[in-house]
DNA sequence: TTGACGCAGCGAACGAATTCGCTTTAATTA
DNA sequence: TAATTAAAGCGAATTCGTTCGCTGCGTCAA
């Protein structure tokens, strides 16, 4: 009679992977400290995250030495398309082109960000798939 | 000690969304009967959670005559491009740019997809802030 | 070895999100 | 009007996400 689990990271999951991308491989020290910048919580609240996140498959961690180390299980573009498909499905019922579509016509994309795309698009078209 | 209210509609709310905005303006008798095929939910649950987003100005209201009216606060368009943002700012620093980029490259868009995103790119550079 | 200190883990506490039962209010029919 | 049915609302129950306090272990130096 509640809700069920949330399938894609929560807010402060998503928070600490992106630690872990910036910083590449570290300790819970390290990222205890960004934490307690951002929002000062407490070093146990770190550890206790970290050890949710690994039981869910998304960080792991090499535990030879101590400190353990913890990496983030997924990069950075893989998980950004895996979100950008579940925001489209959310709200352009499934279309990932609907929703760049509208982001585009929407956004102020810089003149290099426009010549990068027309770059893709071509990329894109020489592809047999495409 | 708990985790903040989110900011960004929640899932079920989400789903309402979808509803209202494909149907347009309903009532909650026929949001029940899609949330009810959906996840087996009952109608209470329905009124509630419309109460909460009106609450939360995620939808607005009709009370003219009964059933009152519920339709949608935002457009497809205007919240795919708020809920885009904020996962830019989660996974790519910030940069929508990047994600778009991130998600052409990735996925296999239509060739009629991909002359549209042409189209759209032109208008840009046509306009003084591009 | 022993004392000090950092690291890891567990369980409880608390608010947020979701669900429903029951009551109240309005409309419709007899 | 009275009885029946539908709509709306309230409050409690339940689970999830997040936080921390306390305990115990590993490491290092004296």
């Amino acid at each position: 009679m509640a809700r069920p689990p949330s399938t894609s990271p929560t807010d402060v999951e998503m928070q600490i992977l992106g630690i872990l991308w910036q910083h590449g491989p570290c300790g819970v020290r390290l990222i205890h400290e960004h934490l307690h910048r951002e929002k000062g919580t407490n070093y146990s609240t770190s550890v206790k995250m970290l050890s949710v996140m690994l039981g869910k498959g998304l960080v792991k961690r090499t535990e030879n030495r101590r400190p353990h180390l913890y990496r983030a299980a997924w990069s950075r573009e893989r998980m950004g398309n895996s979100l950008l498909g579940d925001l489209a499905i959310k709200v352009f019922e499934g279309s990932v082109s609907s929703l760049v579509l509208n982001a585009l016509s929407a956004s102020k994309a810089s003149e290099r960000d426009i010549q990068e795309i027309r770059k893709i698009l071509e990329q894109m078209e020489n592809r047999d798939d495409g």
